[in-house]
DNA sequence: CTAAAATACCTGTATGAACCTGTATAAAAT
DNA sequence: ATTTTATACAGGTTCATACAGGTATTTTAG
């Protein structure tokens, strides 16, 4: 699924074996201060020679993402935002200036058998996170959000009002669940009545709409997005 | 004054050998990311001498087929998967039915200082091909594609007329010219006079538009695509 | 119970062998 | 005359091995 950059196909060892790390860093999966395999440990990982494995982290060292020490091993002091995998998304561009406000419309467990259905999920059971951004002079409608999350069984028994916007995708990595690829649609549609309420907008007005879900390595669904952007202030963009 | 660099390559044994490996590569049995045999184990395979097979190999490179490093050895840099012409997406006809028509609306060398300004490009002059798509029963508009291939020393002498649309892309195979990368917009805009007469539309409609640039390796621009796309008859689907 | 010693595991360093591509050259084959 | 072969050497990469010294745990001796 996840390709290494073209760029180091035809890198060596060290460098390969580097990045595979990078990304479990950066990724969350090697938490920051978390310590990595040892030295022998990744040899027999990778099956390759000790000077191989050895070059590949004195190289993340030399990133900035590792430090080791003596008679210990190699710690993670990479401490920066996971990057939650843009990499591969399209990336909405805002043309419109910004004095945009975001209000959350709900978060709140809910039960949408549709969507289960669609995913191909035998629980119906789905954290929802909506939110709208609208133009903070006028009320101008800009985008709505829709993000639902399966409820998991490693989920289920924390408290609800733990569910905050940004600590939720924190708690999916507690839980083990890395994002690793996906898929995405995008099309124009025209607002529905309930949607078209929460932007100020009329019903039927044309919207951009792309649809995303998000699966672990395994396959298992980790969240589906929905977004509706207003087309005058929006443009997707991504680079392949 | 026929100096075909590639004469001298043409016929002997490293255009066999590369043939061959070009195969492997192109049909998939030397994958993507792929290491190829050492330059002796060839030696050993094809009965040559080595310096016969590093010509093929250096032709493989100049193809961009696979890339090289001193120590390690040569990997396949070809991906047949992706991106390509249709860019990895898959523009998903859903509701049309499948009788389209094609027309080729033109095929010449034109000159637009404005795009060559935008690309960054020295010369002005593209080869210009644009298409439209309008459903065979009724005439209903379906897309509009302008391709924009930037003029090139390699293709500047070929006869205008040995540019028709499928052999146009093989050309610019054969002088060494392979999309690797680049860069997608995709938004909605209203249909300008031209096109919306071509599609047989209301001048303002909205369409899906998707912009492309195609890059190889090096950087250089291969082709600019600017598709407008009905969104009732188009969505846009990819993964990663 | 305490302190020293033995043990196990860790990183740091160095080495030579084997294999890789890059380059040059002269002989042989077509 | 051009292509191909055969050979040699330079320098990068990787592997396998060995040893030195730091750190932590366990065992042993007092």
């Amino acid at each position: 699924m996840r390709r290494l950059a073209s760029a180091s196909i035809a890198s060596g060892k060290p460098e390969k074996i580097a990045q595979i790390l990078e990304d479990e860093i950066r990724s969350g999966r090697l938490a920051h201060g978390a310590q990595l395999q040892s030295e022998n440990e990744l040899v027999r990982r990778f099956a390759v020679s000790r000077s191989t494995i050895r070059k590949g982290l004195s190289e993340l060292s030399r990133r900035g993402l590792i430090t080791t020490s003596v008679g210990i091993g190699s710690f993670v002091t990479f401490d920066g935002n996971v990057v939650a995998d843009e990499a591969g998304w399209t990336e909405a561009l805002e043309k419109a200036g910004a004095n945009a406000v975001t209000r959350t419309l709900r978060l709140e467990i809910i039960s949408d058998p549709s969507l289960a259905e669609t995913l191909g999920l035998e629980s119906a059971e789905f954290i929802a996170l909506d939110r709208a951004r609208t133009n903070a002079d006028d009320g101008h409608a800009i985008s709505i959000e829709h993000s639902r999350i399966p409820m998991i069984p490693e989920i289920e028994n924390l408290p609800v009002r733990g569910l905050r916007d940004g600590s939720l995708h924190a708690t999916l990595r507690e839980a083990g669940l890395f994002p690793d690829h996906g898929e995405e649609w995008i099309d124009v549609v025209a607002l529905n009545a309930e949607d078209a309420a929460i932007l100020s907008c009329e019903p039927g007005t044309m919207f951009l709409r792309t649809r995303r879900v998000i699966r672990t390595r395994e396959g298992q669904v980790m969240e589906h997005i929905t977004s509706l952007l207003n087309p005058s202030h929006f443009a997707l963009h991504r680079e392949f």
